[in-house]
DNA sequence: ACATTTATGTACCAAATAGTCTATAATTTA
DNA sequence: TAAATTATAGACTATTTGGTACATAAATGT
């Protein structure tokens, strides 16, 4: 039930996808240039625009791709460790990540979402959706973490969501102004206690 | 003593940097191309390049002529609302910008910082200067602030500093992430009250 | 006056960009 | 085996990019 007709695909399209998903997050979506990106997705150009619109919509799938990935991955840090240290756990990996390579991708949602506002309406638009799952997730979180027993602030949770996230987002930005490290572990720290 | 000899400048160099800062601060770096640019700023291209370097020299002149101007105007607050209040007042100035224009400018430093990042090192360096220049005044502010009675937190004003600045640059990613202006503000409050 | 110096205007350039065109290859269906 | 269909390779295109070249204009010094 693959192709019914007609020459087959030589490669494999959602691989392709979350091929070009780790370059624009390496490198931003209008930094990667088609003649860097499609040697990186093993593609040729003829290829590509034969299997996708543009690169817009490219980008726009692997938006996608990244925030089922994320949330799974969060779903199964959950799984291991409970709701209130996997939303830490996830703070953390930003700092392992500075420690070990001196850098920080960041958050794909969140660059594309500074990269594209103003400059294109519609990916913004999809990153104010995407952003949405990762909000509604970490209320959840929140929320069993509460039912737990793990958080005692007794603030809504979509408030603790929102803030928690707020100083993250502000995190990336802060590392990437160049803030001594210490500073760095100091806010972290602070963003621990939103909910703890 | 203006021009000892050759002819005369037909604008004003430091005027034109100040109108190729706002062009930088609303539409970014790379996006501000010199074909747009140059007319924003009243000049020809031969006029340009005879007095400039490159793009990137005029970007950091810009980027230290922002800070400047940026610290001048926070003196002035403090001068009128006091320390603290000059704090808030710029948080708050965020979002008034959102609500009457639905769009929101954010810190040409700090904006710099997320474009720059691994793309122009030497701009990037250079970021992480200037933003040193707002932690320092941040935290200038907050101990007049606690010698002041304004301000109670026992935590060091540096640190009070960096987890306020940490909490803003968030804001901006926040709301280019399109969040809901309802969270947008009890978000504002939250980052107030680190410096309570 | 005339040489020297500095500024300006216009045409130009090489590189990079996203996207298209055309020929051909590899399948299925009849 | 031939028609229909879909995929691939590679050349090509139009536009935009930051930056240059060169002739000319406007000032000063002698």
């Amino acid at each position: 039930m693959k192709h019914l007709r007609g020459r087959p695909k030589a490669f494999d399209e959602a691989e392709a996808v979350r091929l070009a998903m780790h370059y624009f997050w390496e490198h931003g979506y209008d930094n990667a240039s088609l003649d860097k990106l499609l040697p990186a997705m093993g593609i040729k150009k003829s290829s590509f625009y034969h299997t996708f619109k543009s690169k817009e919509e490219l980008f726009s799938r692997t938006l996608d791709l990244y925030r089922e990935e994320v949330l799974a991955q969060m779903e199964q840090l959950k799984k291991e460790l409970g709701p209130k240290q996997a939303l830490i756990k996830v703070l953390h990996l930003t700092i392992d990540e500075l420690k070990s390579t001196g850098e920080v991708k960041g958050c794909l949602v969140v660059n594309s979402g500074q990269e594209c506002y103003k400059k294109y309406p519609d990916l913004s638009q999809q990153v104010a959706v995407e952003y949405r799952y990762f909000s509604a997730l970490f209320t959840r979180f929140i929320e069993e973490g509460k039912a737990n027993g793990e958080i005692y602030t007794p603030l809504p949770s979509n408030i603790l969501a929102s803030r928690f996230l707020n100083a993250m987002n502000g995190l990336l930005v802060t590392i990437q102004a160049g803030v001594e490290e210490e500073m760095i572990i100091d806010i972290v720290q602070s963003i621990e206690e939103i909910i703890d």
